[in-house]
DNA sequence: CCCAAACATAACGTTAACGTAATGTTTATT
DNA sequence: AATAAACATTACGTTAACGTTATGTTTGGG
């Protein structure tokens, strides 16, 4: 393990551009890679993670300002009292937003089923003669 | 039923702007309110219970324009073999997308948990000394 | 040492979904 | 008829999350 990963290979194995690593890293999102005065930038195997993560929490509709607010919890401990409680007032608001979505969707999902077994009905009237 | 509400009114009782209504209008996801040569618009009870539609899809996530694929189901049903049959493939498509997107909130969900249970775990062992 | 491939930096461009003036016209009320 | 409130139209502005040149520098293999 080289631990010396340089933006295309991270981005390559992230599935993500180097753009986007260098605008992360340029929001704080990820931790800046390190480097040898004016060289390039070399990230390790944690780098390639937290972008994984990144993008996981994206398809969930969660915006950069969000995922930075709870990314740092798959990865380090917020240390003290303060933090902690300060950190899980926010995972319970996530938490109930989760819950709200899930319902909404399941909600439009059962919408979609109707949708469609209305159609099918349909259809299937056509069919034989 | 007057059904000649003005913009002010049928937005106002949709909860957007008049600006939004004017927009969908101008994009076509809501039917162009009907007018005297050069007079104002007027938009009906139909208008208002679409844009209600509309905002709740937008929660889910939907864009504009997954939204103008499929609004129409709910107020005016497609006529036609062939027309029934693309908007089944199309709501079948949007069936698949919302059960992975449920998927991926109830695992984002229970990580959550993981979390909240960790945090409160590690306060409970602070607070009696 | 040389050179192509990879990288760095800066800056301008892009899309979605409206917001926000600015200005002129309708409508309703007095 | 006057006037204020609501409306219409145009056009420029805004935010997020990068894409896309353009140009110059580093790095690793031969």
């Amino acid at each position: 393990m080289e631990d010396r990963i340089r933006i295309g290979d991270v981005s390559k194995r992230a599935g993500v551009t180097p753009r986007t690593v260098r605008y992360y890293e340029s929001i704080g999102l990820i931790p800046p890679g390190e480097r040898e005065g004016q060289g390039q930038h070399y990230y390790t195997e944690e780098t390639v993670v937290r972008l994984r993560k990144i993008t996981q929490l994206k398809k969930l509709g969660l915006s950069l300002d969000e995922i930075s607010e709870v990314i740092d919890l798959y990865f380090t401990d917020p240390s003290g009292v303060q933090a902690k409680t300060k950190v899980l007032a926010i995972l319970r608001r996530y938490l109930k937003e989760t819950d709200e979505k899930i319902d909404a969707f399941q909600q439009f999902r059962s919408e979609l089923q109707a949708h469609i077994m209305r159609f099918e009905q349909w259809l299937k009237g056509k069919g034989h003669h």
